[in-house]
DNA sequence: CCCGGAACCTGAAGGC
DNA sequence: TGCCTTCAGGTTCCGG
């Protein structure tokens, strides 16, 4: 699933490939994918608009536009952007662009999102701080987490808090971090608090370094996978021994979703330091 | 404002 | 063989 690892990459992968190139025409397969506009003002917005290049904010893609408008992109959670992608099922829309090249957003289940709009933040203005970002310090992170009742996977994974977290990440940092995951937000003890934020940063750099986790549909632009998922520790791994003390990894739900952890590790009453 | 659950959506995988 | 349930999860909406 694109999480801030995996469309990190896809950023990076487009950011030569699109960069200063000009759409010639847009096709829309889905139309429940457009948020922003009538899907018909959608193509003809971007039709002869120039590509200036592509940004990344939490799990969106933003690519600003020489009329001053932008394109953004959420790709949810099977969506796929693929250049010059031949024959394949599963298309939401098409952007051909000139040279002859085609920007195929495949998206198997269909969640994926597009929006054209006049300045980014009517999309991602309420995001919360980029983790990799200087915004986001260990005193802010304390400061937010001691007002707050909810499991701390939880909010890991409200993107007003943290921008860019999803299920599988967020899994890896409370894991690396020795937290449970049920355990409330304002009952971390400090130095719970900043090894989370540590774990954070380190989780999250080395997905980008591995070019992101391909479980399920994830793939860069040109179509090869990342192979973070290799270093997850936890995440779908339930019966699997715990790489540091061997006891089975367990799953419990929440939210509605999984939730990966080693009961020993991640003790919900102690503090168990690393 | 805060919290938790359902809905959206399409498969893969496993049990019986 | 085939049907049913569970799992996968990012975001938004709704009720308490």
């Amino acid at each position: 699933m694109p999480e801030l690892p995996e469309v990190e990459s896809i950023k990076n992968g487009l950011r030569p490939l699109v960069a200063g190139r000009r759409i010639t025409a847009v096709e829309v397969f889905r139309a429940g994918a457009v948020k922003s506009l009538p899907v018909e003002d959608f193509c003809r917005g971007l039709a002869g608009n120039r590509i200036l290049g592509v940004e990344r904010r939490g799990k969106f893609l933003i690519f600003p536009l020489d009329d001053r408008r932008y394109l953004i992109a959420h790709l949810r959670m099977t969506g796929v952007l693929l250049w010059d992608g031949g024959d394949v099922p599963y298309v939401s829309a098409r952007f051909h662009l000139e040279g002859g090249h085609v920007l195929v957003f495949q998206d198997r289940r269909g969640l994926g999102k597009l929006w054209l709009v006049e300045g980014p933040d009517t999309v991602v203005g309420g995001l919360g701080p980029e983790p990799l970002q200087p915004e986001f310090s260990p005193e802010a992170l304390r400061e937010r987490l001691k007002k707050r009742s909810a499991p701390i996977k939880a909010l890991l994974l409200d993107q007003h808090f943290l921008a860019g977290l999803g299920n599988m990440y967020a899994d890896e940092v409370l894991f690396r971090a020795r937290v449970h995951p049920l355990k409330r937000a304002r009952d971390l003890s400090p130095a719970e608090t900043a090894r989370l934020h540590r774990a954070v940063r380190e989780v999250l750099s080395r997905g980008i370094a591995l070019k992101g986790a391909s479980v399920d549909t994830y793939r860069l632009p040109d179509g090869g996978k990342g192979s973070a998922h290799s270093a997850f520790q936890v995440a779908h791994r339930r019966g699997l021994p715990c790489p540091v003390c061997s006891t089975p990894i367990e799953r419990i739900s929440l939210r509605g979703r999984g939730a990966y952890f080693c009961p020993k590790c991640q003790n919900r009453l102690l503090d168990i330091p690393l």
